[in-house]
DNA sequence: CACTGTAACGGCAGTCATTGCAGATTTGCA
DNA sequence: TGCAAATCTGCAATGACTGCCGTTACAGTG
C-alpha cells in the first residue's frame, strides 16, 4: 500500500467525504434549510463542533473543489498560442473543461445548481466565489495580453460567464450532460463573437 | 399640508429612515458585524422585533431602492430610438441614471460599495440584486431587439455589468463623483465597442 | 363624534448557525 | 517508548431570525 498521505490526511479526507455525502443525502430529502449542521454531523458520525473544523459555514461544503476550474482557465491562459486573441483562448479553456472534469453533471453539481436557484444564501456564496473568479481571470488576461486592459477584460470575462450562467440557468431541467455541454459551449462561442477580431 | 400619505404611511416611512440612519451611523462607527440589531432599533428607539417588519434581513437594510436603476433601464430600453442597437441603449441609460440620480455617491452608496469588499454577507447579498438586475435587463433587451436572442442578450449584459463593476471596485478610493462618473461612462462605451455594429 | 376592523408594535420564547474555550484523544516522529 | 502537535468534542454564549399573541393606534364609516 502507498501511504501516499499520512494516516492523519487519509483519515482527515475520509470524515471529509463523510460529511459531504451525509449532508448531500439529507438536502436531496429533506431540502436545505431543514437540514441541521446537527443531523449532518450526527449521520457523518462526528461531533456537532468538528463541522466546522471542515467548512467555515454550511454553504461551503457546496463548493468544495471550486478552485479548479479557474486554475484551469489560468493555465489556459498560460499556455496561449501565439495566434490566439483572448476570446478563444476562453472558449479552449472551456472546451477542455467540459472534456475533463464532470463537474458540471456530477450528482452534487446537479444538487448545487438546484439550490443556488432556491436557497438565498447559497446563490449568495455562489456568485460571491463566481465574482472572484470572474476577477483573477479578467486579471490574467490583462496580463497576457498587451492590447487588452483590464476594464475590457473584464468586460469579456463578464461576457463569458454571464453567457455561460445564462445557458446553465435555462437549462436547468436538461437530464443528458452531453446536450448541456454543446449548449454551453455553443452559447460561449456566440456571445464572444463580438469579440473575435 | 398635502397628506399625499396617510399619516400611518408618513409615519412608516420615518421609522423606516430612522433605521436606516441608525444602522448606517453604527455601521460607520463599529462596524457591520459588530452592530446587532438590537443596537439600531435601540438607537431608532423600536422594539428589536419590529426591524423585521421593515426589512426582511440585516443585509436588506443597506439596499433599500435598489430596484429603481433597474426600472430607469427598463424604461431606456422601452424608450429605444429606431436606429438605436442594444449597446446603444444600455450606453444612454447608464448616462441618465448618473446625472439623475447621486445613488452611485450618495453617503449610504459609498458604505454600501465599503462593505460590499469587506463582508461577505453583504457581498452575497449584493451580488445577488445584480444577478436578479442583470437577467431582468438580459430578458427585456432579448424581447425588445429581434436579432438578440437570450444568451446573447446575457452576454451583451454581462459585459455591460462586469465593465461597470469593475471599475467601481477598482476606483473605491477615489473621492470625486465627477471623476467617477466620467470613468464609468467611458469604461462602459470601451466594453460594448465590440457590439456596436 | 363614536365605532370597528385592520395594520403596526413590541415582548417572549424557541431554533439554529457559528464561535471561543478547554479538556480529552490520536498521530507523527525522534 | 514518550512528547508535541494536530484533532475531536462537549459546553456555553452570542446573535440573527421566526412564530405567537396581546395591546395600541389609525382609517373609514355612519
Amino acid at each position: 500500500m502507498l501511504p501516499r498521505m499520512t494516516l492523519r490526511e487519509r483519515k482527515r479526507a475520509r470524515t471529509r467525504q463523510a460529511l459531504v455525502d451525509a449532508a448531500t443525502e439529507l438536502f436531496e430529502r429533506q431540502g436545505y434549510d431543514e437540514t441541521t449542521i446537527a443531523d449532518i454531523t450526527a449521520k457523518a458520525e462526528v461531533g456537532a463542533r468538528t463541522f466546522f473544523s471542515y467548512f467555515a459555514s454550511k454553504e461551503e461544503l457546496l463548493f468544495p473543489e471550486s478552485d479548479e476550474r479557474v486554475q484551469a482557465t489560468l493555465a489556459a491562459i498560460a499556455d496561449r498560442g501565439a495566434d490566439e486573441g483572448p476570446a478563444e483562448v476562453l472558449l479552449r479553456a472551456l472546451s477542455g473543461a467540459s472534456e475533463r472534469s464532470d463537474d458540471m453533471v456530477s450528482p452534487l453539481a446537479a444538487l448545487r445548481l438546484r439550490l443556488v436557484q432556491t436557497v438565498p444564501a447559497v446563490r449568495g456564496k455562489g456568485l460571491q466565489l463566481q465574482l472572484d473568479a470572474q476577477r483573477e481571470i479578467a486579471r490574467h488576461l490583462a496580463d497576457a495580453f498587451p492590447e487588452l486592459d483590464y476594464v475590457r477584460a473584464s468586460a469579456l470575462t463578464g461576457a463569458f460567464i454571464g453567457a455561460i450562467t445564462a445557458v446553465l440557468y435555462a437549462l436547468l431541467e436538461e437530464g443528458d450532460p452531453a446536450v448541456l455541454k454543446t449548449a454551453v459551449q455553443t452559447a460561449a462561442e456566440v456571445a464572444l463573437e463580438p469579440w473575435r477580431r
